[in-house]
RNA sequence: GGUUUCCUAGCUCAAUGGUAGAGCAGUUGACUCUUAAUCAAUUGGUUCAGGGUUCGAGUCCCUGGGGAACCA
């Protein structure tokens, strides 16, 4: 990697730490004057250069200028680490200070600089450790190399033995340091963080640096994904890819970005689901795969909705969506257990005592989330007769319907069928009151084309839908796979929305797909539910936004 | 798409229609175990853009841009 090739520059500050580079050019960049030169530019600014010292761009554009009429260029320098910031701190013994000898880096988010030795922290993917310079161990040069070139922001890399200050934190006392990357811009402020909701997304990588919250819930999002492939991985599942390019946007009812292949003069669309495809898959003797990918929806924006998200489909031969209520409950469980980790405190001071739970604080509502209670089971008629009042509400005319929807103080169109007047019931004052974890099973057919009737209830399919959080976290079906109704039902849904029938997918039913349980698990609610988070847009590192004009 | 609301220093926020301020960060100095370090001094503004009302607009009105909440 030529990038490493001026790094031998700093290479006696760091001796047998810096291991780039040949033994030959180690030789010939020893002779390269490095910042020892530093010190002998004095940082005087003649009367007729202008005040540059409220403008921290152009500061800092001088500081790295000043390095590289210095010899030293910092983007063409880098640190070969030993350690993450934890890690380290995990070395330390207690009463043997001094004693390991670490290199750490990352970027300089605590600057405290009090005469002759200074405390600042540095930050990197495992959190924060702090650094003691001091100047009788650097010397009165780097020292001040160190005081006036460095700024807040600043990626350094730093070796030194670790030990522990009178109030007990794990340091690195610095014996060299080698700045790495040079900010030219300031960090936000670093008590309140970034708040501006939009540069909080915009330029998400401020965020991240200041706001640990946000750290912390992104990283648990990655770590959830981790888990979920690990956990079906355990199960003998084989994860697949399928395409997101189209001719069809089958699997779901949602409108799709249109887009189009120039060579192949042909228009295509980007996914809506990920379901035909694995279904295919099935047919083709995968008996258990899954895909985490990303779905696009040319919709609304919302606290729930991005136009681009990420699902998760899992289908399994010879299972149903019985066994897939199974599945997905020992996946949440083992989410909540070991990623997430939440833990109770009992009592107070002393005698508190701290254990492991199963609960997580739902953000909306303020209630707890309980995993490991029963999750209940309830039919999807029971609950809309239920909430009307009616026991006979599924025969009523359409017309009653209408009447018994605006009844329940909801808006009511004339031109809807009558189980989207039933579903306004549930999507609106029953789903967003299941807090706890609910299986809400046997919905109306007509929601869902891709499930297999039930045996003896031919209105409903065999299917639930998990709802958690007022929130629909996974659905699940027995797959249907008898190709004719299949046909029929794609058919008849064609009439009413329009969409185009997968012929292709019809084909490859009728060379047989086994017996199966399916289900999709949207990773970005299921991201706000075990972080608690309140917006979809907290758990996408970069939310879709308007572009901005200019 | 509709309603409401917000946009002021690098960041977080102030400012009855009447001279645009503070904290942090920056700059200069002091300080060799700090924890939002401290102390002293100091720089920094096309108040999102463009119009309008007014003797006078960050503030009121209109248009546009962007964000947020609620609704569809």
């Amino acid at each position: 990697m030529g990038a490493s090739r001026n790094f031998g520059a700093w290479r006696h500050l760091c001796v047998g730490v810096f291991a780039f580079g040949s033994r030959t050019w180690r030789r010939r960049l020893s002779v390269c004057p490095g910042l020892r030169r530093l010190t002998r530019w004095p940082v005087s600014m003649s009367d007729s250069v202008p005040d540059i010292s409220h403008d921290q761009h152009a500061v800092r554009r001088q500081k790295l200028a000043e390095l590289r009429a210095a010899g030293f260029d910092p983007f063409r320098a880098n640190v070969a680490t030993t350690h993450f910031s934890q890690d380290a701190k995990a070395l330390h013994v207690d009463g043997q200070d001094y004693a390991t000898p670490v290199t750490v880096a990352g970027r300089l988010v605590t600057f405290r600089v009090q005469g002759g030795s200074s405390f600042v922290k540095i930050q990197d993917q495992q959190g924060q450790i702090q650094l003691y310079f001091r100047k009788d161990v650097l010397g009165e040069e780097r020292y001040t190399v160190f005081k006036k070139q460095l700024d807040l922001g600043d990626i350094i890399g730093v070796t030194g033995p670790l030990f522990k200050t009178k109030t007990g934190e794990i340091t690195v006392r610095v014996d060299a340091f080698t700045l790495v990357s040079k900010a030219l811009r300031p960090l936000p402020e670093k008590w309140h963080g970034l708040s501006d909701a939009e540069q909080v997304y915009r330029q998400r990588y401020l965020d991240l640096i200041v706001n640990q919250e946000s750290r912390h819930r992104l990283m648990t999002r990655a770590r959830i994904v981790s888990a979920v492939r690990r956990f079906l991985e355990d199960r003998q599942f084989l994860e697949v890819e399928t395409p997101v390019l189209q001719s069809v946007a089958g699997g779901a009812a949602a409108r799709p970005f249109q887009t189009h292949h120039n060579a192949l003069n042909t228009d295509f669309v980007l996914r809506i689901s990920l379901e035909l495809y694995l279904k295919r898959m099935l047919v083709a003797g995968y008996d258990r795969v899954f895909e985490i990918g990303r779905n696009f929806r040319n919709e609304g924006i919302s606290r729930r909705h991005n136009p681009e998200f990420t699902m998760l489909e899992v289908y399994q031969a010879y299972s149903d969506y019985r066994g897939m209520m199974t599945l997905v409950q020992d996946l949440l469980r083992h989410l909540v257990r070991d990623v997430v980790k939440p833990t109770e405190t009992e009592g107070e001071g002393e005698s508190a005592i701290t254990r492991p739970s199963m609960r997580i604080k739902h953000a909306a509502s303020g209630e707890w989330i309980d995993f490991g209670a029963e999750w209940r089971e309830v039919k999807y008629k029971d609950l809309i007769i239920e909430k009307t009042g009616d026991p006979q509400w599924f025969s009523r005319s359409k017309e009653e319907k209408i009447a018994g929807v605006q009844k329940l103080g909801l808006f009511a169109d004339a031109k809807w069928e009558d189980f989207e007047l039933t579903n306004e019931i549930f999507g609106k004052l029953i789903e967003p009151n299941l807090i706890q974890p609910t299986f809400v099973t046997h919905l109306p057919k007509e929601l869902c084309p891709l499930a297999k009737i039930t045996a003896d209830d031919s209105s409903t399919i065999d299917v639930f839908e998990l709802i958690i959080g007022g929130m629909e976290i996974a659905p699940a079906y027995s797959e249907q796979n008898d190709p004719d109704v299949q046909r029929a039902m794609f058919e008849a849904q064609a009439g009413e929305e329009q969409q185009k029938v997968d012929h292709d997918f019809l084909l490859a039913l009728e060379h047989g797909m086994p017996p199966a349980g399916g289900m999709g698990i949207g990773i970005d609610r299921l991201a706000i539910l075990l972080t608690g988070a309140e917006s979809i847009r907290d758990v996408i590192l970069f939310p879709q936004l308007r572009n901005t004009a200019g």
